[in-house]
DNA sequence: TCTCCGTATTTTGGATCCAATATTGAAAAT
DNA sequence: ATTTTCAATATTGGATCCAAAATACGGAGA
C-alpha cells in the first residue's frame, strides 16, 4: 500500500469497512436485496467479522441495509413507496434546511457552492457517473451544512444514502446530467440573490425530477 | 430467572442489551455525558463485551450515545441548541404525519389512542412516571403509526428517544401531569372530528411546552 | 512548585475460537 | 411422485484472548 493510501486509511478497520461498504452499495457492487455472507465479505476486506459487524450494525441505523437476528444483513431494497416516501420526508426537511441556509448564507458560503457546481459541470461533461454524484452531493450537502443545524442535515444525509444505490444509474443517462446542471444553475441563482422561496421551489423541482426518473429504475 | 422473563427475552444478547441500555438511559439511571466502560457494564448485564457493542452502535445511529474512535462511547449529552433543533424537526415530521394520520384515520384507530389515553390517565393520577412516560409515548406513537408513513415513524421514534433521558424529569412534577392529560383531551376531540389542522395545533401547543419546560432543566 | 517526559495501567479495537440457529439435501414413509 | 423427517452443512451470535491506543501516574529537571 502507497504511504498515500496509508495515511487515508482510518484509524479503525470499523471506519475503513464502512466506507468500503458505502462505496459497494452506492457503485452497485453490492446491489439491493443481496444477502451479506460475512465471512466472504471479511475475508475480501482482510479484517475479521467483529469489525464488519459493527459497520454493519452502523450501515443498519442508516438504513442501507436490513437485519434479521439469526437470518443476517442484506443490502436494503427500496420498495416505490419507500422512495416516494423518502423523498417526501426529504421535501420537508430540506426545505427547512435551505430556508435556514439562506437566513446565513455568506458570500464564502456561496463561493464554497459555486466551486462545488464547478465541479459538478465538469463531471458532467466528461460523463463521469462517480464524480457526478459525489459533486452533486457535496454541491446539496454544502447548502445544507450552511443551516447551522447539524442534526437536520445529518438527517439529511442518511435519507440521501439511503437511495444512493438507485442514484449512480441515474448519472448514466447524459440527458438526466445536462439536466442536473441547468436546475443547479437555476438554484444557484436564487441562492446569489438570497431568495429563500425560488431557492426552494428550485429545489423542489430539482427532487421531484429525480423521483420521477428513479421511479422506473425501481419496478425491476 | 422467572419462565415469564425467560420468554421475554429477546433472542440474542444484543437486542437484550439494547433494551436495557434505553432503559437506562431514558430512565436516567445512566446520565448524560457519563462515558460507557465496556468492561464494566458487560459484566453487570452478564455479557461479552461483542454484542454490548453492537448494541452500542445502534445507540449510536439513534443519538442515544456518542462514539469516538479508540476514546470509546458516552451517553449524548443534548445541548440547548440540539434541544431546539430537534424540536424543530420534530414539529415538521410530526405535522406531516399527523396529517397524513388523520387522512387514513378509522375508528378502531382511534379507540386504540383513546385506550392509551386512559392509560396517561390513571398513570398521571397514581403519580406513577415511569408508566407516565410509556403511555404518552404510546398515545403519540399509535396515532404517528396511522400516517402509514413506517419511516417517517421511525425518524419520529428516534428523535424521541433523543430526548427520552430528559423527559423522566419532566413527568416528576404534577403539574406537568395534568396539563399533559389536558392536551391530550383537546388533541383527541380534534381527532374524532377529524381535523387534522386542530390536531396539529394543538400538538404544537403541547410540543412547545414541553420545550418550554425541558429547557431549565438543561442548563444544569 | 510547576512542567515535561517516560512508564504503568486502563480501556478500547480486533482476531480467533466455539456455540447456537438456520438452511440444505437426502432418505424414508405415505 | 409427494411430503415429511432427520441429519449434515453453512452461517450467524457470542466469549475469550491478544494487540493497540489512550489515560494516569510518578519521577526528573528547571
Amino acid at each position: 500500500m502507497s504511504p498515500d493510501e496509508a495515511r487515508r486509511r482510518p484509524p479503525t478497520a470499523q471506519q475503513f469497512v464502512l466506507g468500503e461498504l458505502r462505496r459497494a452499495i452506492t457503485t452497485g457492487r453490492l446491489r439491493p436485496g443481496t444477502p451479506i455472507r460475512q465471512d466472504a465479505l471479511a475475508e475480501e476486506l482482510q479484517v475479521s467479522r467483529v469489525p464488519l459487524r459493527e459497520a454493519l450494525k452502523t450501515l443498519e441505523g442508516e438504513g442501507l441495509v436490513t437485519y434479521k437476528p439469526h437470518k443476517g444483513y442484506c443490502v436494503a431494497m427500496l420498495s416505490l413507496d419507500d422512495l416516494r416516501e423518502v423523498y417526501r420526508i426529504r421535501e420537508l426537511l430540506e426545505e427547512e434546511a435551505v430556508r435556514a441556509a439562506v437566513a446565513r448564507l455568506t458570500d464564502d458560503d456561496l463561493h464554497r457552492i459555486e466551486a462545488a457546481q464547478e465541479e459538478v459541470e465538469r463531471a458532467a461533461a466528461a460523463g463521469d457517473v462517480a464524480a457526478m454524484a459525489t459533486a452533486n452531493r457535496t454541491f446539496h450537502m454544502t447548502l445544507f451544512d450552511c443551516a447551522g443545524m447539524p442534526r437536520l442535515a445529518r438527517l439529511i444525509r442518511t435519507l440521501w444514502d439511503t437511495t444512493d444505490a438507485y442514484r449512480s444509474m441515474y448519472y448514466g443517462d447524459a440527458g438526466n446530467r445536462e439536466r442536473v446542471v441547468k436546475e443547479h444553475r437555476a438554484a444557484l441563482d436564487a441562492l446569489r440573490r438570497r431568495s429563500a422561496d425560488e431557492a426552494v421551489a428550485t429545489l423542489n423541482v430539482h427532487r421531484d425530477r429525480a423521483v420521477a426518473e428513479l421511479e422506473p429504475l425501481l419496478d425491476a
